[in-house]
Order: structure tokens, then sequence, then C-alpha cells
DNA sequence: GGGACAGTTCGGCCGCGAGCGAAGCATTCG
DNA sequence: CGAATGCTTCGCTCGCGGCCGAACTGTCCC
């Protein structure tokens, strides 16, 4: 016997994700958006006295944050450990055993284009992940991502000023992340999280309700051409 | 209602981690090596004939790999990814609410110096990571490390070959993973891997059985005083 | 004030699954 | 061969925890 302690409490935040319900909650946070106690009660599939046991449960062990606003009550993930605990599991359950999972058409949004916290991921992400690499503006080296003094540059005039956002914290300028669904790297970090920023800001992509998918706009698709040189044929993006 | 199916296999992996049995199978697994069903029972504090259940469950599931050798089974961790997964939601745990856990002699051990699945970690790990990063061996950006070309001759004349490890799959070749007790960050990915494996062909270091923690020898002192300029004042390192 | 809506607390039901004892296989040894 | 060891399978018990209905608190708006 012996090292109980050890491994013990790694078991009770396990077992706080390992609920159906509140994995779905969880998973719905990785948008990186706040959601009302409600809106997590109809992604969890659970009625709201229920999910309100769940929140309160997952507050206490610190795995989410609330905020309190009028008659609403925001939660969100409490930290990016948590994030990238839950991305981590998304990452072993989709390698397990036969993933017969049939994919649907709200998987199929999903591979498309989806926030991961705080950034974007899925084939869009990847396409721009490569498309930024081939210019040089950028290098991926395996766990990290070095923008070069050309790439800096082109992400000034894209309205993303790198050297602002190196100074606020220690958090790295830019980070890769496994993409859960295609099995290779995109780019998080803190560019990660201007891009998607800047691309919510322009209105080039915009979240669809209820969901972590993101949906490409008309202008969007002229604006990832045209600067980014990326030919989308997504049938699915909006008009208008 | 709508995405039951996106959150829900990261619930059975979760839930899979989540019990306080196999958590410690897990956490002992982390060490590296590949354990006997028995060893692992001890580990968990439950008999063999549950333990055998819990690993089933897990081989199930493909998180642990069996090896059959003779009247022995040897499991192991079955992917790097379940030992990432792990290891995040070790990080999550290590902040999370008060931790008042009273830090025993055992503890103390494990954040001196540790095997974090296939990598050295702990205090020692920083340690090194320090010294090479100030002679310029190696550079820290976060989520990767660089070598450097005088870095690269030196670990070749302390028996690494980097050029012959570049080669051999895609596994970066020097990643950074984030201590789990100090909250800084260590060398992981195949450097990692390599230097661990080299302490240990030295014998530096020596595993303490029934644990993750390392123990570094009488040999090992003098060796990390010359060849790093690290002068280790643990009391615990082992006479002869 | 009253009514609607958001969220939480309480009480009770019920099912899943962790746990162990005992028995059953496999492998190795004398 | 038969005893010993390592591990698994079976059958059973029992407690934890998820779930909902109902009632309660709090906020906003007319």
């Amino acid at each position: 016997m012996g090292n109980m302690a050890s491994g013990n409490t790694i078991a009770e935040v396990a077992a706080l994700i390992g609920d159906t319900a509140r994995a779905n909650i969880l998973s719905a946070l990785m948008g990186g958006q706040a959601l009302t106690a409600g809106e997590l009660a109809r992604h969890a599939g659970v009625t709201s006295q229920t999910t309100s046991g769940h929140l309160a449960k997952l507050a206490d062990s610190e795995l989410v944050a609330l905020e309190k606003q009028g008659r609403h009550r925001y939660y969100r993930l409490a930290t990016p450990d948590v994030a990238q605990a839950i991305h981590a599991l998304m990452t072993v359950a989709a390698n397990g055993p036969k993933r017969h999972h049939p994919i649907g058409p709200r998987d199929e949004a999903l591979r498309n284009a989806r926030t991961c916290y705080d950034h974007l991921a899925g084939r869009l992400a990847l396409a721009l992940a490569d498309v930024l690499c081939e210019r040089g503006h950028l290098t991926l080296t395996d766990g990290a991502g070095f923008v070069s003094a050309e790439g800096e540059r082109f992400f000034m005039r894209f309205g993303i000023d790198l050297a602002a956002l190196q100074g606020t914290s220690k958090r790295p300028l830019c980070r890769t992340c496994l993409d859960w669904s295609e099995r290779r790297p995109h780019i998080a970090g803190k560019l990660g999280a201007a891009l998607l920023d800047r691309f919510l800001e322009l209105k080039w992509v915009e979240r669809v309700p209820d969901s972590r998918a993101l949906r490409v706009t008309v202008p969007g698709r002229s604006g990832f051409a045209s600067t980014f040189d990326m030919f989308l044929c997504d049938p699915q993006s909006r008009r208008a």
C-alpha cells in the first residue's frame, strides 16, 4: 500500500468529468463563451434542477467559475488548465476503440470549423495554419510556433498587434494544439485567440447557436480568399 | 436536445479514470514502466480480483495495453495521449480548492525527482532545464524547445545522438511539459526521454520500487556536478 | 403590489457499478 | 504428476449518486 494520496484527487476530477450530463456541460463550455444554467441544461439533456446540482459540484471543485448577472447566472470554464484537460480527454476518446459513431451532420459542422476554448479549430484552422506556414509567416515545430518578422508585419496589417500581446502575460504567443478530429496541429496560444477574435470582429465567421461550431459568412469567404488564398467550398456558408 | 453524441465518449473515458482504484493504477503506470496485475493491485489498494476487473475495462477502452509474458501479465499505458490526459488531470487536481494535503515524505520524494511517463520530472528536471538553457544549449519557449548546434554537440558527447533520434518518427524532438508540482516547464519529448534513459543507463538515478519516484545515486551526484554544474543537496541520495 | 421567469434546494426513488469470497484457468516448478 | 503461483470469472451485496417532481428564493417588469 502507500500512495493513496497522490492518485486520489485526480480521480475526483475525472469522476466529475465522467458523468454524461457534466461532460456535456463542460463540452459546451469548451466553446469559450460563458453560458447560463438554462442553456447548459439544454446541452446536458437533463432538467434544470439536475443541472443546477451538477453546476454546484463543478463550481465547488473549481472546474467552472460563476458570474452572476441579474437573474442569470453565467458559467464558464474556470481556467485554461481545465480546457486543456478536457481537450486531452477528447483526444483519447477520439482514438478509442472503433468509433462506429455515424458522424451526423452536427459532427460534420464541427469538423469544418469550431472554437476550441479560445481559438479556432477544425479544417478551417488547419488550412489557415498551412497557408501561414507556406508563406513563411509562421513555422510550426511541434509544440510551438514562431512568427517571422515578415509574419509579424502581416498580422499587424491584418489588425493583430503581436508586440502588444507579447507583454501582457507569460502565456505563450503561439502554441499548437492537436486538432481533435483531424489529428494535426493548429494555431493556439495568444495568436490563436487573437485570430479568432479578429475573425469574429470582422464577421468572417459567426457562432452557431447552441454549438461550438462556427459558420463562415459570405464576406468571410471572400475575406479568407483575398487575404489568405483560401478558397472554401463549404455549401453551408450563410447567404447574406 | 441535440448533441448527445459529441460530449458522450469523453464522459466514458473520464469515468474510467474517475474511480479511485483505476486512477491509482493509471498513476502508477505514469512511471512509464509496464507493471504486472499484482503490482497494480497493491498500488490500487484493492484485491487482485477487483483489479483484474478494472484492468479489463481499461484494456477494453484501450487506455492500457497488455503484454503477456509467461504467467505474468504486464500492463502499460496504451498511448502517449493517455499519459497526456492523465497529466492534464493531475494539473487540474493540483490547483484545485485548498489542497491541505499534508505533503508526506512520499510526496516530498516525488517532488524532488520522478518519472513522468517517459521523461524526468520534479525539481531535478527543472534544475536540469535551467542549466541547459543558461548555457545556451537549449532555448525553451513555452510549448517547445530548440537545441542549438552547440547543444547538439554537447548531447552527442554525453551519449545522446539527436540526429539519430530525429529521423525515427514525427514525435517532437523536444517538447516541454508543465511540471505538476512546481508549475514550471521541464524537458519532455524525445530529448526528455533520451535524457532519462541515459541517466538510468549511467546509473545516475534509479527507480524507487513501487513508486514513480527516482533516487539520485552517489555517482549520480558527482556526475550531475561535473557534467551539469548541478550540486544536489538531497540527503536521501543513496550511499554506495 | 402581482405575475413571469431563472435558478436552487429538498425528498425520495432507483439503477449502476465497485467491492469481496469462492471457484476456475493458465503457467511454472519439483 | 500435483502443488504453488499469478490472474481471471462468477455471483452476490450494498452504498453512492444521478434523476425528477415539488416547493422555495431571487430578479425583473408592468
